[in-house]
Order: C-alpha cells, then structure tokens, then sequence
DNA sequence: GTGTTTAATGCTAACCATTTGCATTTAGAC
DNA sequence: GTCTAAATGCAAATGGTTAGCATTAAACAC
C-alpha cells in the first residue's frame, strides 16, 4: 500500500479520491499552500474538487495532524503543509512570501521557566520571523 | 495640552472628537481589543460614530505606530492596544482569550545569528505562547 | 469670527476567506 | 449487490474588513 493512503488509514478517514488528491499535491511541494492554491491545483487535475471540499478536507486533515498550519500575520489566510515530526519556526519573506522553514528551536528552556513564572501552562507556542530572503534583498537594492 | 492628544499631534494626524475617544478607550485599557470591542465601547459614549472609522481610525494609528497589533493563531479579527515603548511577547489563554504580556525577549541574539546562518533579512519577529492561565487551569480540574 | 480646502466620517455595498445547509453521491462493511 | 454513514457539490450565508461616494468638520488663512 502506498505511503499516502497509510496516512489516512492511521488516521481512520475514509480513502476518497478527493483526500488522495490533497494529499499528493501536498506532498509534492514543500511550500505552504492556501487552500485556494489547492483546490487550484486539484482542479489542474482531472479530478472534479469543490473548494469546500477542499476546506473540509484540510479541517479533517489539521484535526488529524497530518497538516500543519501557518498563520501569517496581516494575512486573512491559513495556509498549509504536511505536517513534520518536528517542531519548527519559519523565516517569512516580506516581498515573495517565501517561507524558510528552521527546525531548531530557541525557546523550549525559556518556556517551562515562563511556565513557572506566570503560573501559565503553556501548550504551544507561534515563533515566525519576518524579513527579505537573500533574493528578495538583492532586488532591493537594484531598484 | 493632554498627553493623548499630544500623541494626534505627533503623528501629524488631524485631532477629531473620533480619534481621541478611541485613544481614550485603549489608554483607558490594558487588553487588547478588537476593531468591534472598540466600536462597542465607543458607542457607549455619546459620540456617534461608525464601525469604519473604527477600521480607519486603527489603520492610521497602526501605521503612525499608535497602536499595536496582535495576531491570535485561528482567529480572524485582529486585536490592537497602544503600542508600548518595549517589544513584547504574551501569553494567551486558550480558553478566556486573556493576554499576559512578557517584556523580556529571549531570542534577539538568536534572531541576528539566524541572519547570518540563512542570509535572511529579519526585520521583526513574532513569538506568541498559547494555553492555559491560572484562573482557567483551576476552573478546568474542577469541571 | 467667515471662507476655503482637504481630510475625516457615515452609510451602504462590496469583498474575501471560510463555513453551512441540504440534496446527492460514494466508500466501506455486510 | 445492498445498506448506511460519511463525503461531496453547489449555493447561499457568515464574519471581519475594505471601498465608494456624498456629507461634515479640522485646520489654516484672512
């Protein structure tokens, strides 16, 4: 059985076309895709898709862990990717959009003494950082 | 001349009855609270006003700086208090929506190492703790 | 003060991402 | 194949925010 449908056997969805679909577009890319991009996408295939199903596949999908979201501050978005093992922050490029992903994380000690200190049970935390990539600042300069 | 309105003044922005009620109101508070809150709050007085200068009027302080504005993960309004002279940090309650600023920044000498290992550009970071304050921690073992 | 100019406001409609209701289709179990 | 619950398509609704345009009010000159 093929890799991308054990995901949705794990996580006890039923096997539709319209899942597999997602799935694969999402395992193809690397990047952080809105759900508009996917139903963009899976409309490129011949798969007929509603975008509201493409809505209600991502909820099952972020439910079940096997996407993982990316809020973008100022933008009204949510964007999506297949979710990693591991914790991670992101550079976000101002001018492209482009996202860095960085798997190290800075904060864990902090966190369980901020824990402490407010009497606070912290469940997750957002870390982004927002900037211009190397191409976007060479563009820059050259305007 | 009133601290508040010495901040219009600064900002090179026209002193109406509008603006200084809504700087009013989020001196008069420590949360942050929505462009509705703030319609709601603003309404209560005698002042007549509608819900898009609300917008307009939190536009232009944003962009002058006035205020600051806080993106919660899965929520899509936005929330804006005056802007402090300090960077900062907060905890959010999962379950009352309350916010416990954090003045201290564990990350600004990662955040120039970051720089240098990516050839990325941060111009600013965000870094949000999500879960559980005290009062909602004791009301959830009690349920 | 009055007049003039430009920005601010109110109202309404538009916008955009997302969600919902409901009829139809389909996956999965028998 | 039959059955049942879940998934889907479509269209309409929702919620936060923005835009267009006519009206009002600051700010400045006189």
């Amino acid at each position: 059985m093929k890799k991308i449908s054990m995901q949705l056997e794990k996580a006890n969805l039923k096997k539709t076309k319209h899942r597999l679909l997602i799935l694969k577009i999402l395992a193809e890319t690397n990047d952080f895709l809105s759900a508009d991009d996917l139903f963009i996408r899976a409309k490129q295939s011949d798969t007929k898709i509603s975008l509201s199903t493409v809505y209600r596949i991502l909820d099952s999908f972020a439910e079940k862990k096997i996407v993982s979201t990316l809020n973008i501050d100022n933008s009204k978005q949510v964007y999506y990717e297949m979710a990693h093992q591991e914790h991670a922050h992101h550079l976000i490029c101002l001018d492209c959009q482009s996202v860095i992903h960085i798997k190290d994380c800075p904060i864990h000690d902090y966190q369980s003494q901020l824990s402490k200190t407010y009497n606070f049970q912290v469940k997750r935390h957002s870390l982004e950082f927002y900037g211009y990539c190397s191409k976007c600042q060479k563009s820059k300069k050259n305007q």
